[in-house]
DNA sequence: GTCCATGTGAGACACAGTATCAACTAGAGA
DNA sequence: TCTCTAGTTGATACTGTGTCTCACATGGAC
């Protein structure tokens, strides 16, 4: 399985060129977030990780959450109900549509929502950092299904 | 104090069309909320609700907040470490920019984002029914008293 | 004023995430 | 291959946030 495939590398080629560790819990926590259809929790993932590798450290798995965030591999985002779930991403910047039913993600490009932030900006003066977009609803496949 | 009055009465009016009991505890929370200057975290609130009015519960708090949310007359919102904040609203659907350094947020309407989300919709096939936004930064006058 | 559905507070609880720390190990260098 | 050490781990305890329960209180309709 590799995570993030399309920046060029495998998540556990990139852990060694961040200079961290290629660790067997790490490895582990990889194939987790790979078997992974769609956006999980971390309650999902804790209970994978309890059948498939007992042993695995609590703990372990939020570093390792946390790790792979920051090499940009996975992504956190906020559910309309105030928890919070992950996705393994594929490029740098981006949002994510989520399917409330079969609960996949799409990833969402930036196409025009700069031009959004650009007037927000402009409008108030507002010098912006950093954004968040969230989009939630039924993706295709599902429609047909109902349909 | 009154907050959402852009929508024509008070929360406290809004209660009662609503069905609600305008009670005590309620009142409270409400002058809380408005004596909060941008955004406020339920920790904050609670504080200042020790402070102010203690006896007052602290489930009671919650479920104020829960009932002024579905009201509309205050917002959750994600901030990005993945905690939660609160904003008092004055119009029906928009969005927020947050300034990381003096903590208000303004609010921003969805000029042009309704057209990212119809891209969204029109590539993919995917059936839009909500979406957040958030925009953090800093705001002008942050950005003067730091130049 | 009476009455009861609605709302309240105290405290127990459930859950997510963090801190600590002794034990372990990846992997660099000899 | 062997050694050594900084980086990593798992157990455990802990904090913080939000929910649940339930006996008691009260808003507001009558
Ligand atoms: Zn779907
Ligand atoms: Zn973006
Ligand atoms: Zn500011
Ligand atoms: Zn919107």
């Amino acid at each position: 399985m590799t995570v993030g495939h399309a920046r060029g590398g495998s998540l556990l080629t990139a852990l060694s060129d961040a200079g961290a560790r290629v660790t067997e819990p790490r490895r582990a926590v990889a194939a987790l977030i790979g078997a992974q259809d769609g956006h999980f929790t971390t309650a999902q993932l804790l209970t994978a990780a309890r059948l498939e590798y007992p042993g695995l450290g609590r703990a372990t798995i939020f570093r390792a959450l946390d790790l792979f965030t920051s090499l940009g591999f996975v992504e956190r985002m906020d559910l309309p109900g105030g928890g919070h779930a992950w996705v393994a991403c594929e490029t740098a910047h981006h949002h994510h549509a989520i399917c409330t039913r079969c609960g996949r993600s799409t990833e969402v490009d930036d196409h025009g929502l700069a031009d959004v932030l650009a007037s927000v900006a402009g409008r108030s003066g507002f010098r912006v950092t950093t954004h968040r977009l969230e989009v939630f609803g039924t993706c295709a496949s599902c429609l047909a299904a109902t349909a």
